[in-house]
DNA sequence: GCCAACGTTGGC
DNA sequence: GCCAACGTTGGC
């Protein structure tokens, strides 16, 4: 079982968004950054599990968890001439950029905050992706020590 | 809105 | 292949 990490702006497109689609249910699109998008080819199966982190917003942190219903497909939206995540130079023949679909398990019962984990970055979080200088990956990998941690922190 | 950090682009 | 310029991310 994989663990996931993945950004969203709540205002663009935030949990409360993905509790209203049917089934919970909705693709996890417009990544448009290799490293995110190799891990999201490569590496994120169906069933992993991934929490929903809201970044640019007043409380950036853990919202929720869901589950990767599908794996790694051609993300329709580079194809898209007025989408926003647009892809002129993505050959149809060989798509650049995948998507993954994702359900909504649960929310949190509370935000865990940046703040919250940040207190321990240097202890039980020691080494999280999402917490080192820099970063800016949209998709991310959480051990499965870490995530059960986090999950403790609820 | 600021700005540090990092990724991408493109001239050479 | 180098690297300066530029664009984006995202916390604050």
């Amino acid at each position: 079982m994989g663990y996931w990490l993945l950004k969203t702006e709540p205002e663009v497109f935030g949990i409360d968004h993905l509790a209203k689609r049917p089934r919970r249910t909705a693709p996890w699109d417009g990544v448009r950054n290799y490293q995110a998008r190799n891990y999201l080819r490569d590496e994120v199966k169906r069933t992993d599990q991934a929490f929903i982190y809201h970044s640019s917003c007043a409380q950036p942190g853990v919202a929720g968890i869901a589950s990767v219903v599908r794996a790694a497909y051609a993300d329709p939206s580079q194809f898209e001439r007025r989408n926003a995540h647009f892809d002129a130079t993505s050959d149809p023949a060989a798509p650049r950029w995948v998507a993954i679909d994702v359900r909504l398990q649960r929310r949190l019962k509370r935000i865990i905050t940046l703040d919250e984990l940040r207190a321990h970055e240097e202890g039980k979080l020691l080494g999280m992706l999402l917490l080192r200088r820099g970063n800016r990956l949209s998709v991310t990998p959480v051990s499965e020590v870490h995530w059960q941690f986090i999950l403790t922190l609820e």
